[in-house]
RNA sequence: GCGCGGAUGCCAGAGAGGCUCAAUGGCUCGGUCCGCAAAACCGAAGUGCAGUGGUUCGAAUCCACUUCCGCGCUCCA
């Protein structure tokens, strides 16, 4: 069966067929680097990283590319409030490019501690001035732009399939009564592609003069500089199908000619106790307040993308626990498997395991519908647990669903490790046990867990494993 | 106003005409194993797919209307 994908262009499941064969171009919408990410954004952060995850299991070669925006976003329109970035800079007393370092090397570390796959570039979008600009030239130079004064605005009306991504004409935006004229835009939809603005510390030369570039036009050059000029698939938040998309399409097809975008796949919101999360709602939690909370990463990566992308899932700390059991017993799985010793063949586990990953991948096929997916994996433990493999088909079984969680990447096969001291007593509880020393082996087994390691008693001795917390 | 998406068992959440009188987790109860604990496995319980009307031999699944909820419409992933 094909892989098919929601495509937000065309409002339908469409098969997925890169233009190059066997390989992938894939933009992610990254973050605005201007304080801590919130779970909310790694959402979409993580449906991008499983999504480029699965390309890779069924085979392609995923040229993935994320930016970071550490410059441009203003807090009201593309004209008026203060830049976010510069916000923040007055409210920690630094300047702006600090401010981007310092929480753009947050997000990065992030991402590792999530287990995401690394992407082939992150690009800043203040180290891509000039490619900006050379294409804000271009467009001005095709009539798609113009010049008022040291600013630089997108010509909407140049450009007849605005709206086509999102569905929105000028008409129902008028009627949200949102567009107010401006005195330099000849058209109110129209949008700065460069901004002059004396007061903004993050300042470039240009043709115009001095300024920074608008909110759009660095995803169109750099997704072009890494990319090529039509993309495969582009991915981002829901949010960001208007404006931000839609004007990444009128810019980089006006510029190019070219479509600018095949696949465009959106996530949806995360809310909090049936709402959008937001600071005013107090229902915001960063990363860390839920690693706090005991949560840890992989679980936190589970919950987050076993809920389908394109269903506004609803964040708890229930939802969190019920997460953190589902990888905990994945991971249990994953360690019976390295420690088998039951009586079952390879000839009785096969059929098992090839049920099993057939049902992942057409879960996976059919718009990532990980619920089918992780169902599949589920099954599979039950499964192999209750038949109980021998060593040769228990390897057979923990190599299969090893290649299975590149996908959703629990971090299964990682081996616990335990300190000297742990050892120690590890292994002094291992001889009281051997002596029937239950009162010590029990005291043991408490100090140990004190610890962070919790001891199983088998057949075969004992079990340690470091507590997921 | 315009445009999306949703309402499924105690909870989370699949299923989009018959193979599903509802997958998969969790929860509860009983059991196997077992020094204890845990894990694993086995079994049981519970409900009937928001409502109404329709299409059909047959509907969570299609159509219509109604009710309720969330999101977008230049801050946002």
């Amino acid at each position: 069966m094909a892989i098919q994908f929601y495509n937000t262009l065309t409002k339908k499941k469409e098969e997925f067929a890169p233009q190059e064969k066997g390989v992938v171009r894939m933009y992610n919408c990254g973050p605005t680097v201007y304080s801590y990410p919130h779970i909310g954004n790694f959402r979409a952060f993580v449906f991008a990283d499983v999504l480029r995850r699965y390309l890779e299991y069924r085979g392609f070669d995923v040229k993935q590319v994320m930016n970071i925006t550490d410059v441009g976003h203003i807090t009201h329109d593309a004209d008026e409030g203060e830049d976010k970035m510069e916000l923040q800079a007055k409210k920690e007393k630094r300047d702006p490019w600090q401010i981007a370092a310092h929480y753009g090397g947050i997000f990065l570390d992030l991402r590792k501690q999530l287990g995401f796959a690394d992407a082939l570039a992150h690009p800043k979008a203040t180290d891509h001035i000039p490619e900006m600009l050379a294409m804000i030239e271009k467009l001005i130079e095709k009539g798609h732009a113009y010049v008022v004064g040291h600013n630089v605005y997108y010509s909407v009306a140049s450009f007849p399939n605005y709206g086509k991504l999102s569905g929105n004409i000028t008409e129902d935006l008028e009627a949200g009564a949102r567009i107010e004229p401006h005195p330099d835009k000849k058209d109110p939809r129209d949008f700065a592609l460069w901004k002059h603005d004396p007061h903004h510390v993050m300042q470039w030369d240009s043709p115009w003069g001095k300024g920074f570039p608008g909110w759009h036009i660095e995803c169109s050059a750099m997704s072009m500089k890494y990319l090529g000029e039509t993309l495969d698939i582009h991915t981002g938040g829901e949010d960001n199908i208007f404006p931000h998309h839609e004007c990444e399409i009128a810019q980089s097809e006006a510029a190019n000619g070219k479509l600018f975008c095949k696949m465009w796949m959106h996530a949806r919101f995360l809310l909090v106790d049936g709402q959008k999360m937001s600071k005013s709602l107090g229902n915001f939690y960063t990363v860390e307040d839920v690693f706090k909370h005991g949560v840890t990463a992989p679980a936190l990566r589970w919950g987050l993308a076993t809920s389908h992308y394109r269903q506004q899932m609803n964040f708890s700390w229930e939802s969190m626990q019920v997460a953190q059991g589902s990888v905990d017993k994945l991971i249990e799985f994953r360690r019976r498997l390295s420690d088998a010793h039951g009586a079952a063949t390879l000839e009785l586990v096969k059929p098992i395991v090839e049920k099993a990953r057939k049902d992942f991948e057409r879960g996976m096929d059919d718009d990532l519908n990980v619920s089918e997916a992780t169902a599949a994996l589920f099954t599979l433990a039950r499964e192999v647990n209750r038949l109980d493999p021998n060593p040769q088909a228990a390897a057979f079984v923990r190599d299969a669903f090893d290649k299975l969680d590149t996908v959703f990447n629990i971090g299964s096969a990682l081996p616990d490790v335990f300190t000297p001291e742990e050892q120690r007593l590890l292994d002094a509880r291992a001889a009281a046990r051997a002596s029937k020393n239950w009162d010590d082996s029990d005291r043991l087994r408490k100090e140990l867990e004190a610890k962070g390691v919790l001891v199983e008693d088998s057949p075969r001795g004992q079990r340690p494993r470091r507590a997921r917390k």
